[in-house]
DNA sequence: TAAAGTATCCAAAACGATTTGGACTTACTG
DNA sequence: CAGTAAGTCCAAATCGTTTTGGATACTTTA
């Protein structure tokens, strides 16, 4: 069935080890032979057994990949972009992306403890990292490589590779674009709070009312689930008990369409009664209606850097132990207007 | 650094094969004797190298995922769905999933026969086939155990297992939706001609019609990427030519979403002036400006489905070599109305 | 009391590759 | 012509498991 090295060493009369060094292209084979066990192994169509070829070499040629899978939709284009950029990388650097799915808990380091204790894979990405993240404990005291999508929390060590978005200044930007255009009353929805990258956000928007001269008020803020659904719901509660508010920063995309969907519900003109504006740039941004104004994220190059990184630090590069903070770039659309009284 | 048997076996003064049965559960392990090997296990932290397992088992316990790669952004939402219910489910029977990316073509045939060949994974989840699709041939001759989702073309044998959406009947019911709205000029955004069930959507749009007693006329036909960009080109190009069109059905939602995006832009309002409708149903349909009519996938389900099947299949379960049709259900939103002249 | 059974344990052989450390020829060098 | 170098080849060890086929000692049975 399965052609292995032994087969080709019997057909050809060679040793194992011959046919093994002449695939492998040693010099300590004759020319001839080596033709003739290639032409004799492409004949068979030998394909070298990969896992035999791991546990010998101790190397799995494969980067793991946990997902949340709390995320009803996996957060739908965020990780199909950051996943499509991770696999371009690694497609061309001939790794593989072993990926599972758990539910962040004990499943999920279940997950993480097959995976990398297992050595099934050479090293790791870690998404969406969370406050007090106990799969960077875990990683850290394995000693396995491993690179994060965003860094941790404001007040805790970042000191593993990472690369994020500077979304601290990105929502300074955005607040200074609402301002600019004479907003005043501007609402915030927020990740949960869980999320590492949260308190950067809601940093970003204090220093942003600051900076404009705006107080800052408790109430203009909610939670969301980072879905269209959070960011939805969120948007009904602000605009309800607070109907001053003249725009809205969603802190990402997807809920930001969902206040737009909750706006228009209302009868809001989006971007004239109500400004809104999200985070990331997805597709879908450009496509809504009014276009998002937004702060571009951008997520494949990330995706792709990621698993550059980390397959530098698996090959023992010790410079790809960075850690990168891009600049988001602001994206102005129809969603954002001067503020209108009906 | 990394735990072994060999290690835990000196610790003890057990052999290997007493820590391995121990570990395994074995009766033949005497109950203190295990309990003791077992604490000395956990406590060393031991886990088993799932690569040499997978040698000795010869079984990978993953099954693989090529995704196409030339779709810029994966196809979003579709993809990240399909894969999330496949990952569900290969979670639950303590499966991985070996993903990698690949343009279709030589590079993807050379990833396959990695996988495949090298014995990296137990089977494989096919998406998005297409006419005369070489990875099938493959498979098949390899006897490899793989599910598709999607049939094969329709005049090609589909001798495999699958699951697919009879979306034949599904457009049919567009067409008569739209028609018994008041609708009689429909126009229609194709997939790629290469994409295997683009057939099936093009019979049952014209079979849709001649049970509505329209003419056929292919100057309604446009194709499209599977893409955003792609609907709102082929809206434009069909809102030009043949501004008579009171309705368009785009066959899936992204384009749908597009569409809108070039229907809105040329000023028309959507789901009066021109009825937009679409077929996936992903969550940002729900969402759109106006909420998009289409017809229900269910996507999660889907990939669940398939794992499950080619789970049961690599476990040689061969009631599991199945073909399975499933009925779409259509979802009528605002964006599909009766048509207004202005 | 001999035979048969039971309870525990283990050495060695896989799985399929790579690599080490030579062996054996033949050709060159001083 | 002895000694060294170069060119080919290969047996065996190795990676970390699982499994086969006993071995050994102790109990029970007839």
């Amino acid at each position: 069935m399965q052609v292995r090295l032994k087969d080709i060493a019997k057909l050809t009369g060679y040793s194992i080890t011959t046919i093994s060094r002449a695939l492998a292209g040693y010099a300590d084979v004759n020319a001839e032979t080596r033709a003739f066990i290639l032409q004799t192994a492409h004949q068979l169509g030998y394909q070298p057994n990969g896992i035999a070829q791991q546990l010998r070499q101790q190397i799995a040629n494969a980067i793991g990949l946990i997902i949340p899978s709390d995320a009803h939709d996996l957060n739908g284009d965020f990780f199909s972009q950051l996943l499509h950029g991770i696999s371009a990388e690694a497609a061309e650097q001939h790794f593989d992306i072993l990926i599972c799915s758990a539910l962040p808990g004990e499943e999920e380091m279940r997950a993480y403890r097959r995976l990398v204790g297992g050595n099934r894979v050479d090293g790791v990405i870690l998404a969406r990292t969370r406050r007090d993240d106990p799969r960077i404990a875990y990683l850290r005291a394995k000693k396995h490589p491993f690179v994060v999508s965003g860094r941790a929390a404001p007040n805790e060590p970042s000191d593993f590779p990472y690369i994020d978005v500077d979304s601290q200044a990105a929502i300074r930007m955005l607040v200074a674009h609402l301002h600019s255009l004479g907003h005043r009353q501007i609402g915030l929805i927020l990740p949960p709070p869980d999320v590492a990258y949260t308190g950067y956000r809601l940093m970003g928007y204090q220093e942003g009312l600051a900076a404009a001269g705006l107080p800052f008020c408790a109430d203009y803020l909610q939670y969301g689930d980072l879905a269209r659904s959070g960011g939805f719901h969120a948007a009904q509660h602000l605009l309800s008990t607070q109907p001053q508010l003249t725009a809205l920063i969603a802190c990402n995309d997807l809920m930001a369409l969902g206040a737009i969907s909750a706006a228009l519900g209302r009868g809001l003109r989006v971007g004239a009664d109500l400004s809104i504006v999200g985070f990331d740039d997805l597709p879908a941004a450009e496509y809504s209606h009014p276009p998002l104004t937004t702060v571009r994220q951008p997520i494949y190059g990330i995706g792709r850097r990621l698993a550059a990184m980390l397959i530098g630090l698996i090959r023992g590069d010790q410079s790809a132990h960075t850690q990168i903070i891009l600049q988001g770039e602001l994206i102005v659309r129809a969603s954002s207007g001067a503020p209108q009284t009906r």
